[in-house]
DNA sequence: CCATGTTCTTGACTCAAATCAACTATTTAC
DNA sequence: GTAAATAGTTGATTTGAGTCAAGAACATGG
């Protein structure tokens, strides 16, 4: 078992029929979909919301070029997004923990242009767009949250732009390891301590690196003393230190 | 004057006031915001669109932490957005032209996130964004064409990341020059010959080069006959050799 | 008109990360 | 339990783009 994930999630995963799982009664539902709704709404967003049975570790959750239908909330475990460039090879767009939105790029020309695979077993409630846009109409702050939960997505899109366009490897994988430390803190798990749910070749994908530069990142960092690195459990012994590197280059 | 500009935009900078210039007479309608809505609500989002003076290179639209109000729609002209990273140095993160929609990224946290400064004389249409909740929670083909909107500037950012991770210097010039090709075209200008509207320097900074690196893919391009560059007035002699240069390097 | 400041170009040199290669550790499957 | 495949590490070498430097082209203002 990944023990990056929390005893509940992993509860979640495999427990995905359980009726009394609602967006009401949701641990995530402070920073998910859900967020600022009333109890009422929150009832009727939760009847929309499917919840089927969890993927297994490279299972596709979506298929690129497949037609648009739904959203899907992360609800436990991890996913990673994927396109197919022109040329043929992968470039992985994002990594997707519990209380993300994975599948907005569908939306644009009705096909999804994203693949999205579990990096490890993991739930996912799936939440059909075409009923989600009528419960909008209804209700002002379910439009508004959906709306920003979309400018999100772009302005930490534009993060990971500046991150390649201006940072050096370091920079790149601590800012990476930061990312992931602040979105566990927010699910109120360990900022400092973690396993990482993505590979080497999907962390170098994903921050335009060789396999060959993250692991000599990882070494360079554990022998200077900022992480502990042993296989993916990482831990941040110097937080400070790796903030400071994230400025690194440039 | 700048003749990457059709008159007709032109005409629109120059008398941002005129009564005659409305979403329903618009030349950018099939591009714009309006497309896919009825005539009736066209007028209804034409009465909440704001035409304001005309901006001067290097006036700003938007300034970077303001509080969110509007998006933007180009009208002619073009501009760039850009955020300022903690280690203090600019990013470009896109460049945007008529018909395009600017200020997403405000939403997320009801402040912008990025700047966006005219790159020349530019008009463009202010569209207050409560107002245009309010009514898309009234047109559900207004609502999905505001979701559509924000979903492709999901998509073009993934791109983005896409070029700067995986693509070398000539791979990362061609894909900008067909990309403003492409646009230009949309808006029934030449697709082959264009003036850019940005200076090497912005180029570079959105491209994650130097402008040295910039100015020698330019020369190379033009040595091999495949561009004739002449300051900012580009002519794409050979669309073929473009394509295939973007998928160069990896 | 010339002076000053930008913007852009070109060349010589450097360097960070890619490539190539060999090896180790860990899964997976039989 | 062992073989084969997959994932990760480490070292030697190469290379594409960055840096530094100088000059050319162009714009702006007195």
């Amino acid at each position: 078992m990944n023990h990056s994930q929390p005893i509940a999630e992993v509860l979640d995963a495999q427990c995905p029929h359980d009726k009394k799982v609602s967006c009401g009664n949701c641990r995530l539902n402070t920073i998910c979909l859900p967020l600022s709704l009333h109890i009422d709404d929150i009832e009727r967003l939760n009847h929309i919301v499917q919840r089927n049975r969890p993927l297994q570790r490279g299972e596709y959750l979506v298929r690129a070029n497949d037609p648009f239908s739904s959203i899907y909330a992360i609800r436990s475990g991890a996913v990673k997004a994927l396109t197919i460039s022109d040329s043929g090879d992968e470039q992985v767009t994002g990594f997707y923990l519990p209380g993300e939105v994975v599948g907005l790029d569908g939306l644009a020309d009705n096909r999804y242009v994203n693949s999205v695979i579990a990096l490890e077993t993991s739930s996912v409630c799936e939440i059909p767009f075409n009923r989600l846009e009528e419960l909008s109409a209804k209700l002002p702050s379910l439009q508004r949250h959906f709306f920003q939960i979309m400018s999100r997505e772009i302005t930490q899109e534009q993060q990971v732009i500046t991150l390649l366009s201006k940072s050096n490897a370091e920079a790149r994988i601590a800012s990476l390891l930061l990312s992931i430390s602040i979105r566990n803190s927010r699910r109120a798990l360990s900022a400092s301590k973690f396993v990482l749910p993505m590979s080497r070749t999907d962390i170098g994908n994903f921050l335009g690196l060789t396999i060959e530069t993250v692991s000599r990142v990882f070494t360079r960092l554990q022998k200077s003393e900022v992480l502990n690195v042993d296989k993916k459990e990482i831990s941040i012994n110097d937080m400070n230190a790796l903030q400071q590197l994230t400025k690194g280059a440039e």
